[in-house]
DNA sequence: TACTATTTAATTTTT
DNA sequence: TTAAATAGTA
């Protein structure tokens, strides 16, 4: 094979990872130095050079988009498709084995996965159940207690010897909630990683069967993996396997979900002949930006150690703005974003960074106002919202009736006379004769209690029946259709008013959409729903958003890793909002924070700019910040503060929505009358913003006035 | 049972 | 401020 194309464009220190020899190798990629390059052209070069078996291949990131644009660069490198390769996340691979290694693995053939949300609805009701008070034993608090001892590897019986009553009530809490799980059947995320590890340390055969397949073991964002992960890893590798890890400790920004910094230092000493690789050459950010960023995380102790650098320009400084309020720092953004722009930038180009979710609210309204079209990242993602989460609790009852998540999400959505009482009932029967809630709606009903509630539940239970019968033999999506509608959830849902009930409906016609195009993953050999579930649970749906529109990208620091953008704003650099106030108190957590900065940095690859409030409304209450102590770690002759603060020295009154300067949205005019499918007939009165985000007040003759989203609205012109 | 008023708390979230 | 969860009322 002509090896141009796996090593032709490496620079020196890439090209000596990629072609080590078989032995343990860490690779410290700093930001922006061909990370990923590097995994894929190393497994490209062992397949397409070494002649290595693709068969002895396993590659593991941490998101599915890592782990599908890996496998998708690995087959264009080679030029052929590599299903025989184990690419995945670490939830997704040990989800495959859990499948095939069912019985093994203690779970029954069906199992069902929780996800965040189901975890902590199992277990408020547990709380519930015990009749422990809520605000004592917080749900929240008792599914990071059980998350933690699980990512650490531990279970309810190696924590039992303690003395502290709290932490006894916490270990029976866990060990409550694990029954549960395992007399129905669920799995939440945590347990897929600890039930993977625990079926390869207690099944030996089982273990050398995949160590002796998986002689490379690939992992990408090392510095991110937990403790049950790195055991994982260590017990697949045994002393054979060739390990090959790439991590940056810089950007270990997980700290509080477990990971462990720390395994980059461990790998050295678990594999003592392991070649370490720094990859220190950047291709993403001007001198300057580097400069500030190699400054700032100087700061941090004990690391392993990096200088980024570049052959490229040192660009313009780093600006500093500081505004009057965060409005006024919002104003700033926007307006050298609309410079960027009508200098022929685009907007998509551009990203607003910031610590925490609540922060975009200003921005949106100053791009709302600048009729600047944006994308907030994060938030509800498609397979998390209410409705596609009853939906799938419908499809999961059909597969495993004993599954109570399910059935109490359900049994009164839509409301169908069974209310709180009854499931009260019913768990309560259910408690004492230690069944399912379908089991005893079941027996009550025989039992022939009273009234309308039982009824109703007879009613629902038929339902389910019936809808699993006559639909078992159909395809998947004509099931999800039929189980969409005949649940009685699309009415349910489009009774909502206006948009937001359209929106929900939408999303459940999506639903079925998802299923008529979805490809199950042939080497788990599921039933096609069943498959169907899994994915929807591994895989919370793309949160990606029309790479045709050209938005403005908002995001907090943490889910812009891995992102670069040319023009890129740093905003609420204040003490306080960032290093968050929690954080600022322990040492570790501060460096969290500044790691979490240089991150932030390093996503720039013309300009950055900093900015913050002097003035700040938090929680309803004006507060005074101080800039970040950040800033101040930057060094200063990279640094160049901007005011252009003349004409602004107080916010002017601006009617938010007065008559704006923003062209009428297609078809529209100021009187134009309209009919929409709910609020019947009316006439446009005023609008703001264009695009996907024009919005339309229109006076209806028989619902009053109203602000809709052209996009959802549905109008038609009269 | 369903809607409305009141209370409460407030980072980050790959799966 | 606000969103969400709970308590109270029709």
């Amino acid at each position: 094979m002509d090896v141009t194309p796996v090593l032709g464009s490496l620079n020196d220190s890439q090209r000596e990872a990629v072609t080590s020899p078989a032995a343990p190798v860490l690779v410290l990629a700093g930001a922006g130095s061909g990370k990923t390059r590097v995994l894929t052209h190393r497994i490209a070069w062992l397949v397409g050079v070494e002649d290595v078996s693709s068969h002895s291949i396993l590659a593991v990131t941490f998101t599915n988009k890592a782990a599908a644009e890996m496998r998708g660069r690995i087959e264009s490198l080679l030029e052929t498709p590599a299903a025989s390769m184990w690419v995945g996340t670490f939830h997704g691979l040990a989800h495959r084995l859990l499948r095939r290694h069912w019985q093994e693995a203690g779970l029954p053939q069906n199992f069902q996965i929780l996800d965040a949300d189901d975890q902590l609805r199992v277990i408020r009701r547990l709380i519930r159940e015990m009749e422990l008070d809520e605000s004592r034993w917080v749900p929240k608090d008792v599914r990071g207690f059980i998350n933690r001892n699980k990512d650490e590897g531990l279970r309810p019986a190696e924590l039992a010897a303690e003395d502290d009553p709290t932490r006894r009530q916490m270990v029976h809490l866990y060990d409550v909630y694990q029954r549960n799980c395992d007399k129905a059947g669920l799995v939440d995320f945590a347990e897929l990683l600890l039930r993977a590890f625990e079926l390869w340390r207690d099944n030996e055969e089982l273990l050398s069967h995949y160590r002796r397949r998986f002689r490379n073991v690939l992992v990408d964002e090392f510095q991110d993996t937990n403790v049950i992960q790195y055991r994982w890893l260590r017990l697949l590798a045994g002393t054979d396997g060739i390990p090959f890890v790439v991590g940056d400790d810089d950007q270990s920004i997980y700290r509080w979900r477990g990971a462990k910094i720390e395994h980059l230092h461990r790998f050295q000493k678990d594999y003592p002949e392991t070649r370490l690789i720094r990859l220190e050459q950047n291709y993403r950010s001007t001198g300057s930006i580097l400069g500030a960023a190699n400054k700032l995380i100087a700061n941090n102790t004990s690391r392993l150690g990096k200088n980024l650098w570049t052959e490229g320009e040192d660009g313009e400084p780093i600006r500093i703005y500081s505004g009057f309020n965060e409005r006024d720092e919002a104003q700033f953004v926007v307006g050298k974003i609309k410079d960027w722009s009508e200098q022929g930038g685009a907007r998509q180009e551009t990203a607003i960074l910031y610590r925490s979710n609540a922060q975009s609210r200003v921005f949106e309204e100053a791009l709302i106002n600048a009729a600047m079209p944006y994308r907030v990242y994060g938030g509800l993602r498609f397979f998390e919202r209410a409705e596609i989460k009853d939906a799938l609790a419908y499809l999961r009852l059909l597969i495993n009736r004993d599954d109570d998540t399910s059935f109490e999400r359900v049994v009164n959505q839509p409301t169908r006379g069974i209310g709180a009482r009854t499931v009260e009932m019913l768990r309560e029967y259910a408690q004492a004769n230690a069944t399912s809630l379908w089991k005893s709606a079941g027996a009550l009903i025989e039992q022939g209690i009273r009234g309308r509630a039982s009824r109703s539940l007879f009613e629902f239970m038929r339902l389910i029946e019936e809808l699993d019968h006559q639909t078992r033999d159909l395809e998947l999506h004509e099931r999800v259709d039929i189980v969409v509608n005949r649940s009685g959830l699309v009415a349910h849902y489009g009774k909502d008013p206006g948009e937001k009930g359209q929106a929900r409906v939408e999303n459940l016609e999506e639903l079925v959409s998802a299923a008529r195009g979805f490809m199950p993953d042939e080497q788990l050999e599921m039933p096609p729903l069943d498959a169907f579930l899994a994915h929807a649970a591994l895989e919370s749906g793309d949160d990606q958003g029309d790479p045709w529109d050209d938005c403005v990208q908002l995001m907090t620091l943490h889910s812009a890793k891995g992102l670069e953008f040319p023009l890129v704003f740093l905003s609420g650099m204040e003490d306080g909002l960032f290093p968050h106030r929690l954080s600022t108190g322990d040492s570790k957590a501060l460096e969290e924070e500044r790691r979490l900065c240089y991150v932030g940095i390093t996503r720039a690859m013309k300009q950055l700019y900093l900015t913050y409030a002097e003035q700040r409304r938090l929680h309803g209450m004006d507060t005074f910040g101080l800039p970040s102590r950040f800033i101040s770690e930057l060094p200063q002759e990279l640094v160049e503060e901007v005011r252009p603060r003349v004409q602004v020295s107080r916010p002017v009154y601006r009617p938010k929505r007065g008559i704006q300067q923003s062209e009428a949205p297609a078809g529209m005019r100021l009187g134009q009358r309209v009919r929409h499918g709910k609020f019947g007939e009316g006439v446009v009165l005023n609008y703001e913003g264009d695009g996907s985000h024009a919005r339309l007040q229109v006076n209806f003759e028989q619902s009053g006035t109203k602000w809709l989203v052209m996009a959802y609205a549905n109008l038609e012109v009269l």
